[in-house]
DNA sequence: ACTTTGTTGGTGTT
DNA sequence: AACACCAACAAAGT
């Protein structure tokens, strides 16, 4: 497609980036620039998610990372980012009756307060005069057009979701980035100091310490610089990866492949993302042994969801450069297929999109119609000590404290402690661990968080309740020697590797010698794990029984009532 | 009414 | 590594 250029309109343009941080295929800078005199792209710091208790600090800082990066693409193209402070609402139409500016385009969400607060937006700019444009680009397809094809009743398989893809044909093409962009029409103005108000840099991007989080030091948390540089250079390096792109399997990768802790002889390496890239070639990793140590130096998966989140990296680009890869290999042998493929994963970001938006409440069980009614406690104590590492189930703790440093942990341990919270054993409410999800992933992407929240405690699109992942037997699997756990609990880092899953098993000597006695320098168990599942599965069959029993009910009186 | 399918369970046997 | 068995779900297709 081509490049939207520089034209020689007569319009002043104000290009609201929210996600879609980037500059390549993306619609709304097009809009923006199409025929604009001038444009400025803003980006704006809503009070609402700007605290810790809201965006976790790994998640915080890749965003700052992505603003600076695109602020330097932006230059390199003649123009800058503006970044606001405040709410949009009051903030967007101030900037736009100070810089007089015609036109004001953005990118839809589907988000419940980003459509509110996009509603506010609209509303008050519209008042003023102001012409508001908007455009789909976070997802492959238009979530309009897609709910359109359903009747505005999304399904909830993931065969039936297929089949819209299937009447939506391919993703349409990517736009090229704009090789040159309108002049910018702030920094002439005295109030742009004004909203900037507070903020060192002149541009209004903060630092850290800026918005009341805490300074993270260079080798803490997260690693990954956030941005669409970046993203792009991790997207490529990954799909040159052929062989390993065209047999992933997702079910096949391995949670507890160790980043960090690989001895003396290897460099240190500075995060699962930092590796993703280092090897081409290698297949998806197999178990923990010295054999394949290389292998495990391999994240088993792209480790692109943070870019995804935040729109660095568009998915049609994604989806068109990773079909051009699996071209490749006609008549080479089966590569893997949907639901488990790297095209699978990308599907499944967009089913989850297509259902978060067309299902109401459907990030809350009351009200949801998709999601099964069951009695979930909501018991402080449990839910405490299963986010603060504290549950005495090492795997699980290990997980949580991976999560809570690096703001990232593999798909399969978001299961495990998911299902563990929730159905396996503790019965806790999913939104209580969704919201922990929200606050401290890196990638943390409302449609996803709560489609998979939903998913793991059994509530929709998956019900096989009995299948429970255990918290002292999974990770067993795929890591004998309890590395992963030793890494993130080192107190445990002498315990022997028999006893490293179930602490408590130890014989009190043996817990002496390793200095890890438990109950004292790490916890008991919080629950029997065979007594609880069992009755969170008893639970479950009743809350699905009367589910059962309600629909039988509610289909008796449709047909009376015909 | 019945069968098949469903991205990713655990345990035990060969 | 592959398979049966556990106990038995929902949704879609026949």
């Amino acid at each position: 497609m081509t490049a939207p250029s520089v034209s020689n309109g007569t319009t002043r343009s104000l290009i609201w980036f929210r996600k879609a941080l980037r500059v390549h295929d993306n619609p709304a800078l097009a809009a923006g620039i199409a025929r604009a005199k001038s444009a400025q792209p803003v980006f704006v710091l809503d009070p609402w998610f700007c605290k810790p208790s809201r965006v976790g600090a790994n998640r915080m800082r890749f965003l700052l990372q992505s603003l600076r990066d695109l602020d330097a693409t932006l230059r390199e193209r003649g123009s800058s980012l503006l970044v606001l402070h405040g709410e949009p609402r009051v903030v967007l139409p101030r900037a736009c009756k100070t810089w007089k500016v015609d036109l004001v385009t953005w990118e839809h969400d589907i988000e419940p307060y980003a459509k509110m607060r996009d509603t506010a937006v609209r509303g008050a700019l519209e008042r003023a005069g102001v012409e508001c444009a908007s455009s789909s680009g976070h997802t492959l397809y238009d979530v309009e057009e897609m709910l359109a094809k359903c009747h505005g009743k999304p399904p909830t398989t993931y065969s039936q979701f297929l089949k819209i893809v299937d009447k939506m044909g391919a993703p349409a093409a990517a736009l090229d980035a704009p090789k040159a962009m309108p002049a910018p029409f702030t920094g002439t103005a005295e109030e742009t100091k004004e909203l900037v108000a507070g903020v060192a840099d002149a541009y209004g991007i903060p630092t850290l310490e800026e918005l009341g989080y805490e300074a993270m030091h260079d080798d803490e948390g997260f690693q990954a610089i956030g941005g669409e540089t970046e993203g792009l250079r991790r997207l490529r390096r990954q799909l040159s990866r052929t062989e390993w792109v065209h047999t992933f399997q997702k079910p096949d990768t391995n949670p507890t492949t160790l980043f960090h802790a690989l001895g003396a002889k290897k460099p240190k390496p500075k995060s699962p993302f930092e590796i993703a890239a280092r090897d081409a070639g290698s297949k998806n990793d197999a178990t923990n042994t010295a054999a394949n140590s290389d292998m495990l130096m391999t994240p088993s998966t792209t480790a692109l969801s943070p870019y995804m989140k935040f729109g660095c990296v568009s998915p049609r680009v994604f989806y068109h450069e990773l079909n051009a890869v699996l071209a490749k290999f006609e008549g080479k042998g089966q590569p893997s297929q949907p639901p488990v493929s790297l095209m699978g994963q990308l599907m499944w970001r967009e089913f989850y999109y297509l259902v978060g938006a067309g299902t109401p409440n459907f990030d809350k069980m009351e009200g949801n119609p998709i999601c099964r009614q069951i009695p979930w406690n909501k018991d402080r104590e449990l839910f405490a000590a299963w986010e603060n590492a504290q549950t005495g189930f090492p795997w699980i703790d290990a997980a949580m404290t991976q999560l809570r440093l690096e703001g990232w942990i593999h798909h399969l341990a978001r299961h495990a402690v998911a299902c563990f919270l929730t159905r396996g054993d503790l019965f806790v409410h999913w939104e209580w661990g969704r919201d922990t999800f929200d606050r401290d992933l890196v990638d943390a992407d409302w449609a996803l968080n709560n489609g998979n929240w939903m998913w793991l405690s059994c509530s929709c699109f998956f019900y096989q309740y009995f299948r429970v992942y255990g918290p002292h037997s999974f990770a067993k699997k795929y890591d004998k020697d309890g590395a992963y756990v030793k890494h993130y609990l080192p107190v445990l880092k002498n315990m022997p590797a028999k006893y490293v899953y179930e602490p408590w098993l130890a014989p009190l000597d043996v817990q002496k010698k390793a200095g890890c006695v438990v109950g004292v320098d790490y916890p008991a168990p919080i629950v029997d794990h065979a007594t609880a599942s069992k009755a969170c599965i008893d639970k479950i069959a009743t809350a699905y029984a009367a589910h059962k029993d309600a629909t039988a009910v509610a289909g008796k009186k449709r047909k009376a009532g015909e």
